[in-house]
DNA sequence: TTTAGCACTCCGGGAAAGAGAGTGCTAACC
DNA sequence: GGTTAGCACTCTCTTTCCCGGAGTGCTAAA
């Protein structure tokens, strides 16, 4: 049996429409979206073939079609027309992501909260740290006797700072030799070999200023690290309950505990940037039953994160995709403009 | 009519009851419950009459009597039984605060999320931004010809620092001047000023060295703005789908929304290291038939947190209520040990 | 004041009935 | 051969009705 011409059509009109109503969509319907040029007979015959075929199902004998996932595949890959934001839109868009670069977080819990509310399903923010992030340079500011100030700039160019304690007094003088170490042994170096260099300079100088080193490190390994985890944001995810397929509050308690508990399972795809997962073909059990829409911005030139948006399978891909790409291309833009790096670390 | 020794007992079973197993509580059981010294039919004229009282209500003619927000009231202040933590679960909660204060939003977040699944109910966290924030002391590194490091202690002793990209050169030899016109001239004045004090201080000094000074200036007012902002921090909503109140969606929605957008409007009391509001008690219509229950912390010497937890009224108030001050105490020891301030900013 | 006894009320669940939507099949039509 | 009208049939959803159970409120006696 072939996938005739009139078939993909009535295809797209139960898609769009159950998309619509949550509803079984009926012969008699897609005759009359159709314009009336056949009778509800004859859709009823395709129907029947559409169900064979296995892009549509039937909830029972005596109810409408329900898109399958392969029909839903279908409709996304061959059926569905791309939508362009509007300028309205777009303007939306450029005014939600009016955040300040400085802080990362909250620029992006703020994005997510702004996309989930754009598209009215769940939606997660991803940035994804960068691994092999290391120290470029050090610097110490003696503030008294008792304390001093640690400014450490990363890699990516980012600035941490924090005020440390001393358990014993150091000599000011000796400030510019600990520096001066810390610049030459200590930048460049993963955390994970930190600690060996640490070891490896014990020697060459006074207890206090050891401990003092130590203290440094600890702070630079403890940011680094932190600096290098993924860090996933949710957002919206009361919005499920506006959603009939999450009328019932143990299938909706299911998806919002994993959306808030269980995040690191969201969909991480690496390729393209688009992807659109529907039902089942999603891996994690939580998610067989809802659709996932993940777009990819870029950080500066290297770095990529992921915006993403949970919804039914009958979610509204079309208008999701391109809203969902309108908020990417926005936050590549963001980091485009704002992104400090003047110069990256020359590798070689 | 009199609320005797009895009818208090009474009351008290009925709320422990109800609390329970969420439905109307029966005479026959009551007695049951009470040791069989009195028959159902005389507990059945006690309730009669706590329902006259107002401690009680009916939810329809033939059913048993459920709790009203003045019977939890007095359940509250008089009879509930205050709860003492076990050693094990003093326990779990020092080891769900053994985060690290650098970064006080994921230690608090880290609170919210621990206390939510302590209770079994949503949660949220605020710490109550600084409002009169000033530096304390700034510096300035240099990085290279287009770009320095600022760096600047605050009142409370954390610091904060960024990268800055200049837009025209600066003479290095003029740093040290920079750096001592702004801790002379804008340490220990608030944000809102800082912007007079710049313009007072631009004839004095060459138009490069006024770019970068106030490239550094607004940072910091960026910086101690948001610092002086009250951020409230909510978690383990989705618990409410869980419990028989919320399984109609449309309610659950509402106070799921509430905790996610309205978050400022949860109760923010400043008296008392605890309080519960029951039901009505709560001026936010949002929260008209919960109960929530706030405890203080305090973040050093002067300044103090709310950590609190939604759920129906007939939340389990003592165990809330115990648990809830383990983690403020927990948090409050937390921010002695590790809160930076050696010495306060001597204000007078 | 307490208690046993009893009629009464109301809710919740289950069965039955009916309406409505939609199908699948057959037979005729172009 | 594809298309269509017609019609019986299926299945769900809603409404109605009924019944059992839980619990009350009242009365009269202890």
């Amino acid at each position: 049996m072939e996938l005739t011409d009139r078939k993909r059509q009535i295809l797209k009109v139960v898609v769009e429409d159950y998309i619509r109503t949550a509803e079984p969509v009926g012969s008699k319907a897609i005759a009359e979206q159709m314009g009336g040029s056949v009778s509800s007979a004859t859709i009823r015959n395709e129907l029947s073939d559409l169900v064979d075929l296995g892009y549509l199902e039937q909830p029972h004998t005596s109810a409408g079609r329900i898109p399958s996932p392969k029909g839903y595949r279908l409709y996304v890959n061959e059926l569905m027309e791309r939508q362009k934001l509007s300028i309205l839109e777009t303007e939306k868009i450029n005014e939600a992501l009016h955040g300040k670069m400085e802080q990362l977080d909250h620029l992006l819990s703020q994005a997510g909260r702004a996309i989930s509310s754009f598209v009215n399903y769940p939606a997660y923010v991803a940035a994804t740290g960068r691994k092999n992030l290391t120290a470029r340079r050090f610097d110490l500011l003696a503030v008294d006797e008792h304390s001093c100030i640690v400014v450490m700039m990363m890699g990516d160019n980012r600035v941490k700072s924090q005020l440390l304690r001393l358990q014993l007094k150091v000599d000011l003088e000796q400030m510019p030799t600990l520096v001066n170490l810390l610049n030459s042994h200590f930048t460049g170096v993963p955390t994970a070999e930190m600690n060996k260099r640490l070891m490896s300079v014990a020697e060459e100088i006074s207890p206090q200023l050891f401990l003092l080193l130590s203290q440094t490190i600890a702070y630079a390994v403890d940011v680094l690290e932190e600096a290098g985890q993924r860090e996933i944001i949710t957002a919206g995810a009361s919005q499920l309950l506006k959603l009939p397929e999450f009328r019932n509050a143990d299938k909706a308690h299911e998806l919002m505990n994993f959306l808030s508990e269980s995040k690191e399972n969201l969909p991480m795809p690496d390729d393209g940037p688009m992807q659109i997962l529907i039902g089942p073909e999603n891996v994690t059990d939580a998610l067989k039953d809802t659709s996932v829409v993940v777009a990819s911005y870029d950080i500066g030139d290297n770095m990529r994160g992921l915006i993403g948006v949970v919804g039914p399978t009958r979610m509204n891909y079309a208008t999701v995709a391109a809203r969902l790409s309108g908020f990417a291309e926005g936050l590549t833009r963001l980091f485009e403009k704002q992104e400090l790096p003047p110069k990256e670390e020359p590798k070689k």
